[in-house]
DNA sequence: GGCATAACGCAACTCGACTTGCGATGATGG
DNA sequence: CCATCATCGCAAGTCGAGTTGCGTTATGCC
């Protein structure tokens, strides 16, 4: 299904495909045990390719990950601050939880040795999704619950942060009482 | 050096010889470059036994990070929470920046296949530095710049988090100044 | 339409993590 | 002092990640 026209692609077209193969090959056997000797054959391109294109395993997962999951998590625009910040961050929360969502953070802390593109990658991956979660501040701000000049990056870390240590370091879960209370003593700081 | 006795070793004494060997390694050729092959060698031990007590390479290289820097985080007490806080998560935040604390909270999230040993380890090990770090809250509830009621695991994941986030998932540096800001508003909100 | 070049296919590697079966030896309890 | 059993040494092997050199083909540019 996913290897059609059996002519060669190149370029971008390759890259797609591996892309979708990686993240219905992680779908299917999880993040540690999807091969990329199996990733090159469903998407009909060879294991020599992906390598040269994404150098290694870590990369490629990664990037599919991000690839998958750039819009997953929808902003939402209750009329309240607190009630906005909770809810995005209780689907943070769930989302940490879930394989991908842990394996995405793993795998944005994993080797240390490319120093290249790897880091590149990650960094501008965080701020994008920094930057589309900065409007909550922003609404925040407008409504009076946030002074102006208010450190909206702050503003998130205090947020995630803690969820992403709980959820990750510890292994525990976190339920939305938790994210209200965050979220309360956030704004009640920050005010 | 360290493989004395051409005696062979038994039990603890073995284990005590890898985790060494390994410590040193991983100092020598970083965590990353650290063979298995040669920590063997080195703690004058058979490859198959390192296999055979830790399973996987990730579980001897956590065992060995966690041994070492076991004591390296000092508790101060300066006589103000404030500073307090402050003063242990600055260190904490220069932990994290250096290759072994970087590696320390990247093993810590590895692969996710264990779920025996590894999560176990895992999950005790940060129970006590938790526990160890618990101190700085109940000085602070002693001084009554705390509540008698906080949550102390909240206190410390609302200053640990943020700055894990910041240093491992953003690449960022993390001074002294932020972790005072954190610290400052943690206090004000809980108060 | 022809041509240079970058991207891909392919095969044959290296290398290190991890496994397995078996024999030898060390640390106990009687 | 001796038997037992867990632990260790050893060899041989599996498996997947990552590399390299070379031939081939698609694609953009003139």
């Amino acid at each position: 299904m996913t290897s059609r026209t059996p002519k060669a692609r190149r370029g971008e077209t390759v890259r797609r495909a591996v892309l979708t193969a990686a993240a219905e090959a992680i779908e299917a056997d999880g993040v540690a045990g999807a091969r990329i000797a199996d990733i090159a054959a469903r998407a009909g391109v060879h294991e020599t390719s992906v390598y040269r294109r994404w150098g290694t395993r870590a990369n490629l997962v990664l990037e599919a990950l991000m690839d998958r999951l750039d819009t997953a998590l929808p902003l939402p625009d209750t009329g309240s601050t607190h009630e906005d910040l909770t809810a995005f961050f209780t689907t943070l929360a769930s989302f940490l939880a879930t394989p991908a969502g842990e394996s995405l953070v793993r795998a944005s802390t994993a080797t240390s040795d490319d120093r290249d593109q790897f880091d590149r990658m990650r960094r501008e991956f965080w701020a994008a999704r920094l930057a589309r979660a900065k409007v909550l501040v922003d609404r925040g701000i407008d409504r009076g619950d946030l002074p102006a000049d208010v450190d909206a990056e702050l503003v998130l870390e205090m947020l995630a942060g803690p969820i992403q240590l709980r959820v990750l370091l510890r292994g525990e879960r976190v339920g939305r009482e938790y994210v209200a209370h965050l979220a309360d003593l956030a704004l009640r700081a920050l005010r």
